[in-house]
DNA sequence: GATGAATGAGGATTCATTCAT
DNA sequence: GATGAATGAATCCTCATTCAT
């Protein structure tokens, strides 16, 4: 649909403006006539690159979601290498800034059952950070660097649960996320997933 | 401009309806005819109960907030009774169910900062579950059943995010709250916070 | 209808919320709610004093044109005494200040021709100040102190056209009646009215 | 942003449609639903051309403002041709027709508060009709053919006053604006203008 | 490829009015 | 006599979308 050079370029400003519109205010805020403003161009010209506005919206979180699955599918070679906290430790805090500007999107998407629906209507959709995390702490778990009666799937929806909450928190107050307070969650979780016999 | 017991009961009914077809609908849905036709009466009558929509959702926030609240307020007092894992399991379990409610209401105020700036001008807000929380766990360190190089506020913070996360992943899936999840957190968190020296 | 004493209170009290709201804030602003409040009585209350929301601006207007009459029914009887610009200039002011209730409820239906068909459905409305003011200009002609080439009819609507248009138009500044208006405009018309037989 | 010569005709045809709504049914019921059926278009299309309904109001009331001006602007110039009465016959009689527009937006005005407020609001207003019948009739006193002892400014606004009290008089009837009254009225005041030196 | 113009459907809110108490 | 509660109809305005240029 789209070949030309100028074309590409309109339809990255469109995504980029969506995400920069429900990042700063809200799903709500998001309506085609801020959107295209944000992007400088006129509203019909949303059309010309989408079917609807709902298309754009996910084309916004695919985009997202890329970068933020590039960075944690490399998550799994890791282990047995460094320490489970420095691993953990790295790949969350650079979640959490890619989930300044995801997080929103999803939140949008976790608040909005229509959107929701949409979304599962879609293709197969690729492995993302749960899959990813839950291969490396298997992994560890191979290694004897974490418990065994602990399954790592669960533990990795438990700590993308957690550093959701906290990002999410962090939207609540409008501030940088608290560097601080995923520190503190991982040194808790991570002394809770050493086997006993290390003790 | 004494409430009538009719009014009053129209006023709870308007408040349940916000609440359910938030929780059902998702907020972008709670318009005032889908809440008026839910609660089954006219949009108008929702203008003689709250001055505006935003109003009326707030009444549902602080209502489902101060059930919470209630359940939280006596957390505290338990320190040093049962065990930890055994308190803070009844606690989250049962914040979990409240939150089915609340935590649609909170979405919808995360992913929108018009929302979210109309609650912070809210007068005086009373502590919320943060508070009691760091209370119980502060009183438990105390007691010596916890780390004491840890911050009992910042682990509240920590334990509610991984709720709130766990709450809100179910969200999306549209199921009842995966208890086990909230299980499998605690297991992990609280192994983490047991004093080394008990190891 | 209303036959209580505190039924007549509640309807005078109500007549006299409706004129000072179309005074102070336009009939726009008249509701039903805002003429309610200003009153101290719920709206229901008006319904069981009028039919309907025009037949409360209508006895206001009434109530108001009543006072005007009073004063213009005297003024026949001065014809041939003092000075022509005196007694019109004790009319006029006089009329200036009454107006400043009436002309904005005159307004009001100067501007809605609903309102102006539905007092011109009204039955035979008593005679108004063109007349007395016309009955007055007359006798004076008969005395010799007008020219006679002129319609004594006529002068009342000019006068009282110039008077309500200063009025009017005092009404854009929100400031009290230009009592130097009326003079110099008296002055320049009475000049005008003088026999030419008299310079 | 060009505006096309398609959207010039809509924006033309809004205008023409609210002047003409305003003085054949009133301010009242001359809402967005009335004018975007007079226009021949929807609702919609109003904001589309004006950012809300008073914008589209005021624009109405400054095109006709304009013709009106336009006519005013040459009065001054005329100072010392004819005879005042004549000159001030034209004026007024064509300032008459054109008011049969103009004076139903100004009511609506005068009997709105808000929309005066609103009016005040904007920018430096250009002269108006009192200003160049002022600046007239000071050419005239100039010239020796009026009064001295009479302030131009205040008879300008006198003329006015009278004129717009006759043409809002006529509203009431709704008949077209009785010519003769205006003849009556000119008659008369400029009878009293004329040097006393000169009788 | 892009956009100004246009719109049907719908959103929050207000109004005049009715009725049971 | 008075009023709290309730509402149908209407108000202004916005939104996502289409189409001719």
């Amino acid at each position: 649909m789209t070949t030309t050079e100028r074309g590409a370029r309109t339809r990255a400003r469109l995504i980029e403006a969506t995400t920069a519109v429900v990042r700063d205010q809200g799903y709500a805020a998001a309506t085609t006539r801020t959107i295209a403003a944000a992007a400088g161009v006129s509203e019909a010209t949303i059309y010309r690159h989408f079917p609807d506005k709902t298309a754009l919206f996910f084309a916004a979180v695919v985009e997202r979601h890329t970068s933020v699955i590039a960075w944690m599918a490399e998550l799994p070679d890791r282990a047995g290498t460094a320490t489970i906290t420095e691993n953990l430790a790295e790949s969350l805090h650079q979640l959490a800034v890619l989930g300044a500007d995801l997080a929103p999107l999803e939140l949008a998407i976790l608040g909005d059952p229509e959107l929701a629906r949409r979304r599962n209507e879609s293709e197969g959709l690729p492995p993302g950070p749960p899959t990813y995390l839950g291969a490396y702490l298997r992994a560890e778990q191979a290694l004897g660097r974490i418990r065994t009666d602990v399954e790592p799937d669960e533990i990795a929806l438990v700590l993308l649960a957690t550093l959701f909450g906290i990002v999410a928190g962090n939207i609540a107050t409008a501030g940088p996320v608290d560097t601080t307070l995923i520190d503190t969650a991982l040194d808790v979780i991570t002394s809770g997933l050493v086997p006993s016999s290390a003790i």
